[in-house]
RNA sequence: AGGACUAUAGCUCAGUUGGUUAGAGCGCUACCUUGACAUGGUAGAGGUCCCCAGUUCGAAUCUGGGUAGUCCUACCA
């Protein structure tokens, strides 16, 4: 074996090896665990944040596939709509092309050219994390299963009346030429004005003023509405006022949803392009009148004076014309929110159009009542008020998009406008009894994309057929996501599935955090702060990230921001740190209800752990490869304390590891092996299993029983690691396994340490604690002392009692050797110490004796830091034990503690000034 | 406007039902290339657990009120 871990071989060849010999795949068995991959973007890639959920997924399903669950980890692409579509329209524009040159039919091959191309990129990046996905079952959502599926919901949704064709207010992205839903629109604050307009009454005396932030809009308005109470202008309600520029007269309503407060009390009502606006006009019968044509440019419904002009040249121009009639009252500074595409980023437009809509509310009851019940369970739990709040206040889901990418809706209209829904052409004519001459075009739109989503869990199964894989791996165990997309797919999941399958999708939804940069700043390429997680396993230098991060900006002036900050923060560019390193980083941070500030020196740290592992795997090998292990059962064994210890901590990390893994706390799991693996067997069992190996008068059973040890709870604590560092644990385990009796092709499919608590012995525990109190006591003195760590010491013992005798006598050996002792022996009674720094432990008292080692006044400084340390918690505990009130009501146990710790703290304190005025005696 | 989350060492974070001397990694200081490992070892320094009040014998932990930050939802023209 090298010196070092280098992952970058092993990695690829063991993935190849597992994929090749189909170990992905379910294994059988009756009780089963499945997740479903959140489909990724086909033509995406992969970022922090995939890698972290695929890692947490990859971890769950390994552990369960171990333990011997019939284990399904379903992969799959999702088309991804919008995204793809503009993606696609983008690199035609660089040629000079729009889509419609191209027309529908050969634009959506170009999509498939383009999917087929660059569809590979997510799915190989998956790979290299070491995701256990069944690639055998991958699905993409345009499959021709799926669509089908896609295409079985919608019919019958409509058939059983909860999807519907109708006119309402949109989202519409003028840019985009589509609607979008309500979740695709983002609304931040920007700076804007409000503009304050007088409006002449019909009739001659004063007008009113109306306040707007978007002026041009007023060229479709259809009344002004004032609060029905408020007696400044109740007696112009039924009154007409002229609408300027536009020569139409137009009513003074009432309404309760002014408020009185606001600017001067009077609103102006557009019902075609404002969606409080719209619920007022209906209310009130007003018009609806559209002034927007699909580019958000003035249509010829409004005065010829601004047909044509796009919305913004529309609204300097609106305010210019009022101000020159005198008519603008004034203007201010106004802080609005502004809705925009989240894909297009232009300012959204609510517009009138025809759609097809979800009756979200009659899907959502069952869909509150499954987590109401308990039949769904979010972790953290907090999700589910999240959830609640957003299900008891659905509005009706618009699944209509004006795109060309996507399962295209299956309905058909005739020249009437009439439109019938069903499978194809044929079916919707023999159905309907149309006659061949009657021309039916379909439906130009197609689905939004989570319309396909939402059925993820169920359609990649087969589904609508009854499929063997549908009984077995549906609902699935648990659904692995951010919190970004509860509304967007894991509410219609549930309500789609709750009303298809009368059963939930999942179990469980683990809600993680969001992956962000080390100043907490979210990733995005505009910010040019993006890392990707393969550079974190193999490297990138500083001029390859330099060009990852500013090639293909939407806005190429922020690169030379976006280099600096780069070469701030990754002077030297990324080291090569290995999947393991990246996937145990992800679970360190993996805590609940918390975002990750993904920190660079937290993948190093795990990198170090790599490389600590596999100098353990080293020295295990080079003391049992070739020797006797002992693996027959008849082996004759004796097992020093040392490896009973071992053997009972290791089961006790098993223990954690599943308690953690139950709970959903990766975190604690990968601190629990951390620690044990590096603090506990590394640090002291591969210490205290020298003295016995590399000791020639050792009994051979001894040896035997400690390169037993040394191999089984490797071999152990590999499995326990695997399913979340599965590349070193594989290709260590490949020589170890072997050695400790295990036969098997893979670790992978080797069963889950069960944690066996009749293995740990209390006392073993005891006497190992003891043993390192003893050593790190006079390690201590070496090191504050600065005694050189060759210089092998004699050290006397004092007082103790009687067990401290006896593990004196068990543990000399390994005294000597861990603390590096030329000699242990008791001071008898009634001999005179010679001049020592002390340290303790319990009661025992260990002398180093001092001559020629130690500078007195250096240990004098040391003892009187030892002793203002024990007088601070003396006199706290003292103060506790004073109170009555803590002696009376506090438990029996807790006060006898406390009144242990003082007697222990009192001796030390007693002991440790005896020896300090000693030697300031000297 | 409503709601959620976060605040612990210089940095990134643990701390499960209130009882620890408040922990880890990184960083820092000193010493050390000892036959697994300098991507290492040994020892050490470093904390007003955001602030204020309350409950309690006892609060980092529970309650209330602040402060700061992050986010979600709904929005006033």
């Amino acid at each position: 074996m090298d010196k070092t871990f280098k992952p970058a071989e092993l990695e690829t060849r063991w993935y190849d090896e597992w994929e090749a010999k189909g170990y992905f795949a379910p294994q059988g068995g009756t009780e089963a665990y499945s997740i479903m991959i959140p489909p990724p973007n086909v033509t995406g890639s992969l970022h922090m944040g995939h890698g972290f959920q695929e890692a947490i997924m990859d971890a769950l399903i390994r552990y369960h596939r171990m333990r011997g669950y019939n284990t399904l980890w379903q992969v799959g692409t999702d088309h991804a709509g919008i995204a793809t579509q503009m993606v696609v329209e983008r690199q035609l524009a660089a040629q000079g092309i729009s889509r419609h040159d191209l027309g529908r039919e050969k634009f959506i091959e170009k999509v498939w050219e383009w999917k087929e191309e660059s569809g590979g990129t997510i799915t190989r990046q998956l790979r290299r994390l070491g995701s256990s996905l069944d690639w055998s079952r991958e699905r993409f959502t345009m499959d021709e299963g799926l669509s089908a599926a896609v295409q079985e919901v919608f019919i019958r949704l409509y058939r059983e009346g909860l999807i519907y064709r109708g006119q309402r207010l949109v989202n519409w992205d003028p840019a985009l030429h589509t609607a979008i839903s309500d979740l695709e629109v983002i609304s931040e604050e920007e700076q804007g004005h409000l503009w304050h307009f007088n409006y002449p009454l019909v009739g001659g005396e004063g007008h009113l003023t109306v306040a707007t932030t978007r002026p041009e809009t007023m060229l479709g308005d259809a009344a002004v509405a004032v609060h029905p109470d408020d007696e400044r202008y109740a007696h112009l309600i039924g009154r007409f006022v002229q609408l300027p520029l536009c020569n139409r007269e137009i009513p003074v309503i009432a309404d309760d949803y002014v408020d009185r407060e606001f600017g001067t009390g009077c609103v102006k009502i557009t019902p075609a392009h404002d969606f409080n606006d719209y619920e007022v006009g209906r209310r009130h019968g007003l018009p609806m009148i559209n002034i927007f044509t699909d580019d958000a440019a003035i249509n010829d419904a409004a005065p010829a004076a601004y047909q044509g002009l796009d919305r913004m040249e529309a609204r300097q121009k609106v305010v210019a014309d009022l101000d020159a009639l005198g008519l603008l009252d004034k203007v201010e500074d106004h802080r609005l929110k502004v809705p925009r595409g989240d894909r297009s980023n232009v300012v959204i437009e609510p517009y009138l159009t025809d759609q097809w809509y979800v009756d979200a509310k009659e899907l959502a009851k069952p869909a509150i009542k499954a987590v109401e019940d308990g039949d769904i369970k979010f972790v953290p739990k907090q999700w589910e008020n999240t959830y609640f709040a957003w299900m008891r206040d659905i509005q009706d889901w618009c699944i209509s998009r004006q795109l060309w990418w996507g399962h295209r809706i299956p309905a058909w209209y005739d020249d009437d406008g009439k439109f019938y829904v069903g499978e194809d052409e044929a079916t919707v004519r023999r159905d309907n009894a149309l006659a061949d001459n009657i021309t039916l075009r379909q439906d130009e739109d197609v689905l939004d994309t989570w319309f396909s989503s939402a059925l993820w869990t169920f359609s990649t199964l087969g589904w609508p057929e009854e499929t063997d894989e549908l009984a077995m791996f549906h609902p699935s165990s648990v659904l692995v996501t951010g919190f970004d997309i509860i509304f967007f797919w894991v509410a219609r999941m549930i309500m789609m599935t709750l009303h298809f399958r009368k059963e939930v999708p999942f179990h469980t939804v683990y809600v993680h955090g969001l992956v962000r940069d080390a100043e907490g700043q979210k990733m995005s390429k505009s910010k040019g702060n993006v890392i990707d997680p393969i550079d974190l396993i193999d490297g990138i230098t500083l001029d390859a990230l330099l060009e990852k991060r500013t090639v293909g900006l939407m806005q190429p002036q922020l690169a030379s921001k976006i280099q600096t900050a780069t070469r701030r923060q990754f002077p030297d560019g990324i080291a090569a740190y290995g999947t393991d390193a990246l996937r145990f980083t992800y679970f360190s941070l993996a805590s609940t209800g918390r975002d990750i500030k993904f920190d660079i020196g937290r993948i190093e740290g795990y990198r170090n752990f790599c490389n600590k592992i596999w100098n353990a795997a080293r020295y295990v090998l080079m003391n049992c490869e070739h020797e006797d292990c002992g693996i027959e059962e008849s082996a004759d064994v004796e097992l020093s304390l040392a490896d009973r210890w071992i053997i009972g901590k290791v089961q006790d990390t098993a223990a954690k590891v599943e308690h953690a893994i139950s709970n959903y706390r990766l975190d604690m799991a990968s601190s629990a092996l951390y620690e044990f693996i590096w603090n506990e067997y590394c640090d002291w069992y591969l210490e205290l299993s020298k003295p016995i190996l590399w000791d020639e008068d050792a009994a051979e059973n001894a040896k035997r029983g400690t390169r037993q040890t040394l191999i089984s709870v490797m071999e152990t604590w590999l499995r326990l690691l695997h399913p979340m560092m599965p590349f070193i644990t594989e290709e260590i385990w490949q020589t170890v396994g072997p050695l400790a009796g295990k036969s098997g092709p893979t670790i992978m499919l080797q069963s889950y340490p069960q944690s066996d608590s009749n293995a740990i012995d209390a006392s073993d525990n005891e006497d190992i604690e003891w043993l390192k109190k003893v050593i790190i006591g006079i390690r201590n003195i070496r090191g504050e002392m600065n005694i050189a760590p060759g210089k092998e010491l004699s050290v006397l013992l004092r007082k103790g009692n009687a067990e401290d005798r006896r593990r004196l006598s068990q543990n000399s050996q390994y005294l000597r050797k861990l603390a590096k002792l030329a000699d242990i022996s008791w001071l008898e009674e009634n001999t005179e110490a010679p001049m020592a720094a002390t340290a303790l432990a319990g009661e025992l008292e260990i002398l180093v004796p001092m001559a020629g080692l130690i500078d007195k006044d250096a240990e004098i400084v040391r003892l009187g830091r030892e002793i203002s340390k024990l007088e601070t918690d003396l006199s706290r505990l003292r103060g506790k034990l004073e109170n009555a009130a803590f002696v009376d009501k506090a438990p029996a146990a807790v006060v006898s503690k406390e009144q242990e710790k003082l007697k222990a703290q009192q001796q030390a304190l007693e002991t440790l000034q005896d020896q300090l005025q000693r030697i300031q005696n000297i």
